[in-house]
RNA sequence: GCCCCCGUAGCUCAGGGGAUAGAGCAGCGGUUUCCUAAACCGUAGGUCGCAAGUUCAAGUCUUGCCGGGGGCGCCA
């Protein structure tokens, strides 16, 4: 029933946590499998779980298999249980003890010593803690962010930019070889109104146009006139107001004076807005450690012919049709409520016929998984590119989409009003700049990612940093290094991950924190698996949470003591606590100080 | 009208069908000879929006309703 390699392993052999829940598992499945025999049911088995209970009193690990087997074997549920914790036995040498409990599960408790090898295995694997190869290597592309270039990120972008990254690191812990995407939007109409805005501007500062009124540019459905006071007005409707627009224009006319007159909006005032602008755009990505390998143009899906062979494409399988002057997808053709047009009746295609050229331009650029990160106001654009490119014979099933909602602002209980139309908007670069880039990336990928996010601005702010959860985390990490410090000065070395002997640890906080640094791996495996990063950082919270109080305690157990061996087994906690702590941080892509 | 998200402690939120539903902040009461008091301990606080259903078992799954947010264009 045990992997014959179990037997032989030599005592101390590397042990991973995880690959010790994995024998029992197969353990339990083997002895599901020999009382399933037994009652000569051939059905498959039940697929059954095994984890960590909430309670400590219910052991290591809790199994719900005999609840699932009750029926089929006929018999009431603790008494199958019995049967099956008989037939698991002691998992070879795994097991210490085992109890039924409650309506019918089985509740282990690990052997104390196959446990404490955890500790050195942690230390062993150092920064490898928590990684492993489920992705295999195969290519897996994030696309977030992909903001138009017409103005600054705003919140919702900032959040997307920290939650696709951290998304992307933690797929690559796991073994999946990540390209991060930014798709760059610069055809269309709303370049075009871009260029128009700044082209308005510059005229307005040469007095060649009037401004239109405040109460007008407010109001989104306002018509303004085509003169006030004898004076053309430029800006267009729906144009963009930031503050950004006028300092574009106002560069413009000191460097070429106003020569530019004649220029159309869409020429040099479009591309010397979309330039600027996406220079800021990657600064404050920087500033946020986002980093993408690609930027990838919509443009360069005209240049190639992408558009129109994937026009072609979807045409020859009769899935778009001609009507009111404009090209329809036969979106209801494919299951989909209604159909949409993919080219208008100007001949200009819209969003949707790039959007499909695009995803299937992954496909071909060998990506074996896709990932979309996208806002919820893009959600419902998603069905139509997927079902499109899987009628064109892409694996549509490869492509999945992470939705992530709005962010509001809070300062003081009191909700900030954001609007991009009137550019009263707090943007990225301005709280990075008020709460520095750890504490915003916290912020922003704390919450789960289809859950509205509440920034509450004065928590973020708050220098009292027993407050603040991100500090709070770092603020343990730091700790490790300060006990290691003192160490230093006291001249006590370092203890090698051989030289441990953990069984030392006996105190109840430090099995919960031991039990709590193998829970690690499985937070990384579940976040990885679900593009869910938020795990990690509630994770990061119940760990500092055990560990700051441990080491607050130095009476009941201070680290450096006379006892030789203990401090030993307990500098090797503190570098076990650490790893994992560090690991964790560089998950989030949040720095992991060593001292505060 | 249709679609998506949310509804869990005073507030902000975790909760992978399982046992007595958790954390942070804010309360209240304490702790300073200490590896950082930038900390910690204790305490209080809940009809998990409501109602049915599925299940041995529902905060978790299904349906309906109520409440909040967002979206529904030949805009992106």
């Amino acid at each position: 029933m045990q992997p014959p390699e179990f037997l032989d392993a030599p005592r101390g052999a590397s042990d991973s946590p995880a690959r010790m829940r994995d024998r029992l598992q197969r353990a339990i499945e083997a002895a599901v499998g020999a009382l399933l025999a037994e009652a000569a049911d051939t059905s498959p088995p039940p697929p059954f779980v095994l984890d960590v209970p909430r309670q400590a009193e219910h052991g290591d690990f809790a199994c719900n298999a005999a609840l699932l087997l009750a029926k089929r074997l006929r018999q009431p549920p603790r008494e199958a249980a019995e049967r099956l914790r008989s037939a698991v036995g002691d998992a070879g040498g795994l097991v210490a003890r085992s109890v039924v409990a409650g309506p019918g599960f089985v509740n282990f408790w690990l052997a104390g010593e196959r446990w404490h090898e955890l500790m050195r295995s942690i230390l062993r694997a150092g920064a490898g803690f928590g990684r492993s190869d489920v992705g295999h290597g195969a290519r897996v592309q994030v696309e977030f962010v992909s903001a138009n270039p017409t103005g600054p990120l705003t919140l919702g972008h900032g959040r997307q930019a920290v939650l696709g990254d951290c998304i992307a690191r933690v797929l690559e812990v796991t073994g999946w070889q990540v390209t991060r995407e930014y798709y760059f939007n610069d055809g269309g109409r709303q370049m075009r109104v871009l260029g128009d805005s700044v082209k308005a501007r510059y005229l307005e500062q040469l007095g060649r146009a009037a401004a239109p009124p405040a109460h007008l540019l407010a109001d989104p459905d306002a018509d303004w006139p085509t003169h006030i006071g004898g004076m053309p007005i430029a800006f267009p409707k729906g144009g963009y107001q930031g503050h950004y627009i006028s300092e574009i224009a106002a560069s413009l006319r000191e460097r070429y004076g106003d020569s530019l007159i004649e220029e159309p909006g869409e020429g040099v005032f479009r591309q010397a807005a979309q330039e600027r602008i996406f220079e800021e755009i990657h600064a404050t990505l920087t500033a946020l450690r986002v980093r993408f390998d690609v930027y990838y143009n919509e443009t360069s899906l005209y240049e190639t012919g992408r558009i129109e062979e994937t026009l072609k494409d979807l045409r020859a399988k009769d899935l778009v049709y001609d009507a009111d002057g404009a090209v329809w997808l036969r979106a209801t053709a494919l299951g989909l409520e209604r159909d949409r047009v993919v080219v208008k009746s100007t001949g200009e295609p819209t969003y949707l016929l790039p959007d499909i050229a695009y995803h299937r331009e992954k496909f071909r650029r060998g990506f074996s998984r896709i990932i979309d990160v996208q806002g919820a106001d893009h959600i419902e654009q998603f069905p139509f590119v997927r079902a499109a490119i899987g009628a064109l014979g892409c694996d549509s099933n490869a492509v999945e989409l992470v939705m992530n909602q709005f962010v509001t602002l809070t300062r003081g209980g009191e909700s900030v009003k954001q609007s991009t139309r009137r550019a009263t908007y707090i943007t990225v670069d301005e709280l990075v700049d008020e709460v520095g880039c750890d504490v915003f990336r916290f912020f922003m990928v704390e919450r789960k990612a289809d859950g509205h996010l509440d920034f509450d601005v004065e928590l973020a702010k708050e220098k009292d940093w027993k407050k603040n959860p991100a500090y709070y985390i770092q603020y343990a990490h730091a700790r490790t290094h300060g006990i290691e410090r003192k160490a230093r000065e006291g001249g006590i070395a370092l203890p090698e991950p051989d030289a441990i002997d953990a069984t030392r640890l006996v105190l109840e906080e430090e099995l919960a924190l031991l039990k709590k640094l193998r829970e690690y791996p499985d937070v990384i495996a579940r976040a990885a698996e679900s593009r869910e990063p938020h795990h990690v950082a509630y994770y990061l919270r119940d760990l500092a949470r055990l560990w700051n109080p441990y080491v607050q305690d130095g009476v009941r157990h201070r680290v450096l003591s006379d006892d030789p061996g203990l401090t030993a087994a307990r500098l090797g906690l503190v570098l076990a606590v650490r790893t994992v702590l560090a690991n964790g941080l560089g998950v989030l892509g949040l720095s992991a100080p060593e001292q505060m």
